[in-house]
DNA sequence: ACAATCCGCCTTGCATGCAAGCTTGTATGC
DNA sequence: GCATACAAGCTTGCATGCAAGGCGGATTGT
């Protein structure tokens, strides 16, 4: 039945929780707390501990527990400082190469939001507007970046908790927006692309900080 | 005696190995090949093993062991990108902030380097480069940013070993553009800092790639 | 009543047992 | 000679046993 291995249920259904906010910041969990419910031994899930601190979610005291790690204030500034720094890099990488398939991914995924902002649909809108920023970064081939930029996408989506209460209203501002970055990709202007996508970011920024996207 | 615990040890000891190329890239190890030398048990070796997993240094391989990932073709690449792209993103931020306190650390280090310049110290030399850059990360205050420079650190140090055949000559030139890229980082300058630094990192790859430094 | 001490519970850290899966080498049939 | 099937040895995945450590509550002494 259950074809994936212990391990790594602990580690999803852990980090889901996580990142949904189902498990508060703050919070001490133990071994088998976690394990029982999945019918799983203290084994799977101290791996799944021990993956999750490696990615800094957690962070495991000696005898006591794991306590989830809170979301420090500045942590919002922090994701998307980086994620500027690191789909500004892929950019300026991208200009120097071939754009095309981007280009078209870009498009199809472009079509996909103007759909979802016209139905309203904000859960669905969220997931798409990350798959535009990371297929940028995807594309660049920079291993290293992908890597980071998936741990950003974590805990971007652990934050988007408080603003989930959006306007639909500004969600086309947001496909425009999209649109002009999507242009300066395709003609390869990184400095543009950096100062266009600040602005872009800013707005997340207040979205994430409580208020309405 | 040993105060620290066996998983860390196993850890710390592979991750080593792995850094240094002891161990090879693409070689496969198995949980009781590594334990036993260290005296210690499958069980915190497995637990090593899924960070070093989790860092991108090892891949799990179900049931047959666990191989070195080797280093990817264009990873000096990736590496010196996504350096120039969280440097660059710290003097963007301390631009806006009190800087004082990172200028006198610079200085320290700059002194530093040029007595090991001079004493054509190379690895101190390369310690104290290390030190140099992680420095204006670290003063940035951006946690994310600042676990990430860590790991292309580690990345860095494993490649490193190509290049270590050094001349000593261009060690002061190195102090050099350090002098400069703290002068930038002083002024708030982080247009300038960005350029610098790239053409910074470019040297810093034709060493990478086995030429000299 | 209050403070200090002690005992017991809960936690993890590590070792080991057991089973399952993959690979390799061998033997057998054609 | 060749291909196929089988069997043995390796590997890990997970469960559990055991010991050590920390914390809290109860108890006792003042």
């Amino acid at each position: 039945m259950t074809e994936i291995a212990a391990a790594e249920r602990a580690y999803l259904a852990l980090k889901e929780g996580i990142l949904t906010g189902e498990v508060r910041g703050g919070e001490l969990l133990s071994e088998v707390e976690v394990g029982t419910p999945l019918g799983i031994s203290r084994t799977p899930v101290h791996e799944a501990f021990l993956r999750l601190q490696a990615e800094g979610l957690l962070r495991l005291v000696p005898r006591r527990g794991a306590v989830v790690v809170p979301v420090g204030p500045g942590e919002a500034t922090d994701v998307l400082e980086v994620r500027r720094a690191l789909e500004s890099a892929a950019v300026r990488r991208l200009a120097g190469s071939d754009r095309s398939a981007l280009r078209d991914t870009l498009v199809r995924l472009l079509d996909a939001q103007q759909a979802l902002a016209g139905a309203g649909d904000v859960p669905g809108f969220v997931v798409a507007d990350e798959q535009f920023h990371s297929a940028i970064v995807q594309a660049s081939g920079n291993a290293l970046s992908i890597r980071f930029y998936a741990t950003l996408a974590d805990r971007q989506r652990r934050m988007a908790l408080n603003s989930i209460g959006t306007r639909t209203e500004h969600l086309t501002t947001l496909v425009a927006e999209h649109r002009n970055l999507a242009d300066l990709v395709d003609t390869g202007d990184a400095d543009g692309f950096d100062q266009a996508l600040a602005a872009h970011l800013s707005a997340t920024h207040s979205a994430l900080l409580g208020g309405a996207l």
